[in-house]
DNA sequence: GAGCACTGC
């Protein structure tokens, strides 16, 4: 009945895009539609809050383009937008596209990037709103662990990251007639893949419409890299905003900025606070000491009450929320009560805070840097640059004109900030950015078009470690297990390690030490409990290592999933057990979708420590130090010093031991660490330490050497019997 | 004897 009803429906629809002709259309042809009684795209009256919701998009600044925005598409394969926030961009611009594209017609769709995942949900359903259909059907999203989609969906937000994915298994992108690469300034490694991607696609597939869109006026640089495309600038909608600069360099930014906050408490009118430092016990020292200061002047009378909340990521969400909250309300006739965030990055542009008036920019932030002599990525407290000083002091106008004082004089911002931060293309290792390139087919890396090229000494570090991976043969190209691994969403190590567990007959359980080496720490220690904490994770110690402790707590939060104070009572951070069950999940189904044997060692095999951590080593053989006559460590690769973090399990002083990852603190730590028996090493599918020629000198390259011979005289008598 | 800026698949 159903379908015999649809049938009929359909047969009557309406063409409502009668004498529309794909990339031939104008925005009166598309006003027209949109102001109709019925919604074209779903043959059902529009509502009255889509009315409502039409008419304010009406009023965007972004509004006023539509008629050019559509000739320049009309002409040009490539267009960049540039759009201030709240010129309304990442809402309209993919609509006025459907409109003009028609993909629903013929089958296509249309995909919108954004570089979060947040951001990509909420866009989406916002623009469901504004068209007038449910979520998930003509307008869905898709990101990590969320396909919400429908054969109907024509238009999709999604994260880079996802296109990315989807590319390496369609290289042409065939199902999108047109996308739009949003928030492109921040040139996350994504997007900077995608743009090139975008550029060498757009090469035979002339058919494919590419919209590329920025909030910087460093447009010049992404025209001039898409065939000098045409640019379109829409102005934004936000409050003038008075910047001010310190007439001398200041020693103590923390101290600088906690003065300013007071002077402003006390002298400024109504408004709320946004301090930007560099992390989290930073932010906590400076919480402090604004709360307690305050508190006193407030005693004097000289103030109105204060709030002050912290603000990164790794607090939760029911923490994170507070920042939301309203600013305490002052005494009748006296002094105003106010809002005081402390954050990080994350309020620069992941986290809008409304009725921010005051911003103070000390001119700091934490970055990630690749050193790829040392082949180490590390976090440094770096000057920002002209770009993000912009946006942090941009966040003061959202609601009213505002204030922004920044710690650093005039000339040094003139003088000594760069224009943009560099790409995170050119401070990251690029292991899993190769792998990825090799899996969309780009052969040659070297002539690969990068908007800003990586270092070549970055891009042979990668080339070299997935070459001992077994991921590339000696020419650069891929083999299978080079394949199989660009499958999982990990690092080369962490899938080559997945993908050999089949052969170790533990996947089972390396499949859960990879989800939670992937997610943020699972062990909390906060300040004040460091000693319950330490004891709670006490129990779940393994004595060979840190990954083997990592699985205990995993078996004993599946144990006591459904108990809503375990986590709790244990200093588990629940979010990242959740987010690894996720993952596991995420990786099981790729694990199964290529045949890998899904087999476990643990509760029938007494060795299944000595089984777990040769697995390990097959994809960790190349991080291990090795401890020194000194009885301090050395990495073998680089003879680095390094130290056993003091969170590890390992309290023993084994000869060797494998590490996850070294962090440069105060000191060159490894963790995530087990102790390993050398022979493992020369187990496995690599003949990495076969020529130990290219190996530092070293202790650790003497005792190896001394291995070898051993290894190789008892192989020897092997033989003879 | 300890610090994880922020994202993403």
């Amino acid at each position: 009945m159903d379908v015999k009803n649809n049938t009929i429906d359909a047969l009557n629809q309406p063409d409502f895009f009668e004498g529309m002709i794909p990339r031939k259309t104008t925005s009166a042809q598309a006003e027209k539609l949109e102001d109709g009684e019925v919604n074209p795209f779903t043959n059902k009256p529009f509502s009255k809050k889509y009315k409502t919701i039409l008419q304010g998009r009406r009023k965007l600044p972004v509004h006023d383009q539509r008629e050019n925005f559509l000739s320049l598409i009309q002409s040009s394969q490539f267009v960049v937008l540039v759009g201030e926030t709240g010129s309304g961009k990442t809402t309209q611009i993919p609509q006025y596209l459907v409109y003009n594209e028609l993909s629903h017609l013929k089958g296509k769709q249309i995909a919108c990037t954004q570089p979060r995942r947040v951001a990509a949900m909420s866009v989406a359903q916002r623009v469901a709103d504004e068209m007038d259909v449910v979520l998930g059907q003509e307008v869905g999203y898709n990101i990590r662990f969320e396909d919400f989609t429908s054969p109907k969906t024509f238009l999709k937000y999604m994260t880079d990251g996802m296109l990315l994915r989807e590319a390496m298994s369609d290289h042409t992108l065939s199902r999108y007639s047109a996308i739009v690469l949003d928030e492109a300034h921040e040139r996350t490694l994504s997007t900077d893949i995608l743009m090139g991607l975008l550029k060498e696609i757009c090469k035979t597939r002339k058919d494919l419409q590419v919209i590329i869109m920025s909030a910087t006026l460093d447009a010049g640089k992404f025209q001039k890299y898409f065939n000098d495309a045409p640019l379109l600038n829409v102005p934004g909608r936000t409050f003038p905003v008075e910047v001010f600069y310190t007439s001398e360099a200041e020693k103590d930014y923390v101290e600088a900025a906690i003065r300013t906050v007071l002077q402003i408490h006390s002298n400024e009118p109504e408004g709320d606070i946004l301090v930007f430092l560099t992390g989290e016990e930073e932010i906590e020292t400076a919480c402090r000491e604004i709360k307690w200061e305050g508190e006193d002047l407030m005693r004097q009378n000289k103030c109105g009450p204060l709030m002050v909340v912290p603000l990164y990521s790794t607090l939760s969400p029911v923490a994170q929320q507070k920042i939301f909250a309203a600013a305490p309300v002052g005494r009748p006739g006296g002094p105003p009560g106010r809002k005081i965030v402390v954050s990080t990055n994350i309020a620069e542009t992941s986290l809008t805070i409304d009725g921010i008036v005051y911003v103070i920019d000390p001119g700091l932030s934490k970055q990630k840097v690749y050193n790829p002599r040392i082949r180490i990525e590390s976090l440094l407290v770096s000057p920002i640059s002209k770009a993000s000083a912009q946006q942090r002091a941009g966040r003061a106008g959202r609601t009213r004109p505002g204030k922004a004082y920044r710690l650093y004089t005039e000339t040094a911002f003139d003088e000594e900030l760069l224009e943009q931060t560099y790409p995170e293309i050119m401070r990251s290792n690029l292991g899993n950015v190769v792998l990825q390139l090799k899996q969309l087919g780009i052969n040659d890396l070297v002539r690969f078009d990068f908007m800003d090229p990586p270092a070549p000494e970055t891009l042979m570090r990668a080339l070299e470690l997935l070459n001992y991976l077994g991921a590339l043969e000696d020419d650069t190209s891929m083999t299978k297990t080079g394949r199989l691994m660009a499958a999982f969403p990990l690092d080369p190590q962490l899938s080559k390690m997945l993908i050999e567990s089949p052969n170790h007959k533990c996947s089972n359980e390396i499949l859960t030490i990879t989800a939670l080496i992937s997610v943020p720490p699972i062990f909390v220690r906060p300040r004040g409990a460091e000693k319950p904490a330490d004891a709670a994770k006490a129990k779940f110690v393994h004595q060979d290592g840190d990954h083997l402790t990592l699985l205990n707590a995993f078996l004993e939060y599946k144990k006591n999933e459904r108990n809503p104070q375990w986590c709790r009572k244990n200093f588990i951070n629940e979010r990242s057990m959740k987010s690894a069950v996720n993952v596991r999940k995420q990786l099981l189904r790729v694990m199964e979708k290529k045949g890998l044997a899904i087999t476990s060692v643990m509760g029938n095999n007494r060795f299944y420590s000595t089984i777990i951590r040769k697995a390990i080593c097959s994809g960790y053989f190349m991080q291990v130090a090795h401890r020194e006559p000194s009885g301090h460590y050395a990495t073998l690769k680089d003879n680095q010093p390094v130290v056993l973090h003091p969170s590890s399990s390992i309290k023993s002083k084994p000869e060797w031991i494998l590490y996850d990852e070294i962090v440069l603190t105060s000191r060159t730590y490894i963790r995530t660490c087990v102790e390993v028996n050398v022979d493992w090493l020369f187990e496995g599918t690599s003949d990495y330490y076969t020529d130990l020629s290219s190996f530092p000198n070293c202790d650790g390259k003497r005792a190896l050497e001394q291995v070898i011979k051993y290894r190789k005289r008892s192989g020897d008598r092997k033989k003879k019997i």
